[in-house]
DNA sequence: GCTTGAACCTCAAGCGGCCGCAGGGTGTAC
DNA sequence: GTACACCCTGCGGCCGCTTGAGGTTCAAGC
């Protein structure tokens, strides 16, 4: 029986996140002492593993909560976990392809700064100069 | 003189935002009709541009009031910029790494998924698996 | 058995960075 | 003068937590 301290510390989670997992269903009611204080199983630990696993892969509750439904019912076909995944590999390869774009950015722009004054910065140039805006108005992809 | 909308439209943002911008005091407090509708100049059409690329590039908006304020005292040094512009970097490449990281795993469990039930997934298996953690407890670069 | 103090509890609000809606007023073109 | 797109304020919601206040419980040491 694991105190949600313990479970915390065992699966890199906070406590508070343990806590808010459960009050969006996402994990179980545990059982209680007579005190009120929650005590967890080895059961609960692999779903919290399972979560943090796929919250660290980027997934968001609400696939990491299809997914676990998946888990749940291990009848039903591995199609929609595969598209889920899919999903989500298309969503990191954008991202990455994004932040790369950035990086090019940034270091051109660190590069060039030749450390005088403000007013001839290459940095706040770069910014300014709206030609040189990346070319559409996406949001960023942080 | 610009309407909001007009604004929004030339910069690529959307009018909620460019008030929220005001809010937090980022944007002016622009000119207003008589009838109370703000009008905006070339001058706030700049600063507005300015905060969007900073946006796109990444960085939040307490480093853009920063890049703002050092735009706006040109006898400044560059080097806080620069400092602001290189944090903003290496945090994009941390990014990069962890995005890179994950990729390579979703490829793996979208390779390795063979279609059948769920009871055989690699995807949710691989979730499911502890070992195969990634091995530290970061928080995701998401 | 008693005391300490770390860990637990609930509830509520806050964060960043917006977006959207309701319910109304304004500006301009025809 | 009227239609209708646009503007206004204020507030609540989104995600994925985090922080804080104010109080209770548990386990170890004496």
């Amino acid at each position: 029986m694991l105190t949600i301290g313990n479970l915390a510390k065992r699966t890199g989670t906070k406590v508070q996140t343990i806590r808010y997992y459960e009050q969006i269903g996402l994990m179980p009611e545990p059982g209680r002492t007579d005190g009120g204080q929650r005590r967890y199983r080895e059961a609960e630990l692999d779903r919290l593993s399972f979560v943090r696993h796929a919250r660290q892969l980027g997934f968001s509750l609400e696939a990491i909560r299809e997914l676990l439904d998946l888990s749940d019912h291990p009848g039903k076909s591995c199609a929609e976990a595969d598209a889920i995944a899919r999903r989500q590999l298309r969503q990191v390869e954008q991202r990455l392809a994004r932040l790369e774009a950035l990086r090019s950015e940034l270091t051109r722009m660190v590069h060039e700064c030749s450390g005088g004054q403000t007013a001839d910065c290459r940095v706040l140039e770069v910014l300014r100069d709206h030609a040189e805006c990346l070319t559409d108005h996406d949001e960023i992809g942080a």
